[in-house]
DNA sequence: GTTCATGCAAAAAGTTTGCATGATT
DNA sequence: AATCATGCAAACTTTTTGCATGAAC
């Protein structure tokens, strides 16, 4: 059970700075390289590595929040501690986040139950928002 | 409103029947490189291309079913079958096939809330089973 | 001064595509 | 015979990693 949160010692650097808060800037969801892009057209050169690694970090002092998209991973700044899942727009990508702690009980209950450890699940709702359903 | 379902003239080839055929015999979700795998292990010689283009076509005739996963996209047989959800082991794959009335109301229920229509999720769940986590 | 982070480029890993060959209708 | 599918390899995309240099502590 040797968690890994074994705080590697993180040190402040612009870089990381940059990307953190351009991450915060944004509303919705980012992939690491159009993060990239927009910290370097704000002028600050970057390296694409350093923005995977920054974002890493982040994920995993639970900073930021990842989800797979068909364009690849997807990130946004996640102020809430608390693991919760998306509403999303199928058409026009408008997400409202959503915290159920009945399914976060219900899906480490199932995985007991079949005797499943270090469990994580993936829970996202797709469909079509109001304004993009609108007649 | 133009529907792509301009249905490309579709011929049958035992590479295709294969493809779906091993699909249809997984419980759970397999990548094309899974597939590919079983498919050749089964002393079929088929190239990998030819799976994922088959797979393409499944998915593009609703007949299989897709999600990203962290090794690349999974893919399932998808006939009509009820929605359920899936628990599944990380390090080996084995699957457990969950159903889990809770979740989908409450899936609808979020989505009614704001104002999503035309919904559909994803809820799986991922672990290490008893055998994997040995010990 | 030691340790960690950066940046680049190369490597992985997964998926798609071009093109000549071969199979299906 | 005309298409469409296959197979291979090369191209592509996204993400990770090795390593020397540079920054933070």
């Amino acid at each position: 059970m040797t968690d890994d949160d074994a705080a590697p010692q993180r040190r402040r650097t612009w870089q990381r700075d940059a990307v953190r808060e351009a991450l915060q800037q944004q509303p919705g969801f980012v992939t690491a390289q159009e993060l990239h892009r927009l910290i370097e057209d704000g002028g600050q050169r970057i390296g694409l590595a350093t923005v995977y690694r920054a974002l890493a970090a982040l994920v995993d002092d639970d900073l930021a929040d990842t989800i797979r998209a068909e364009d690849g991973d997807r990130y946004r700044f996640c102020a809430t501690e608390d693991h919760h899942h998306h509403l999303m727009c199928r058409r026009c990508g408008a997400t409202v986040e959503i915290t159920g702690d009945a399914v976060e009980l219900w899906a480490a209950q199932i995985a007991a139950e079949h005797g499943f450890t270090q469990v994580t699940h993936e829970f996202d709702v797709f469909g079509l928002c109001r304004a993009c359903a609108g007649g």
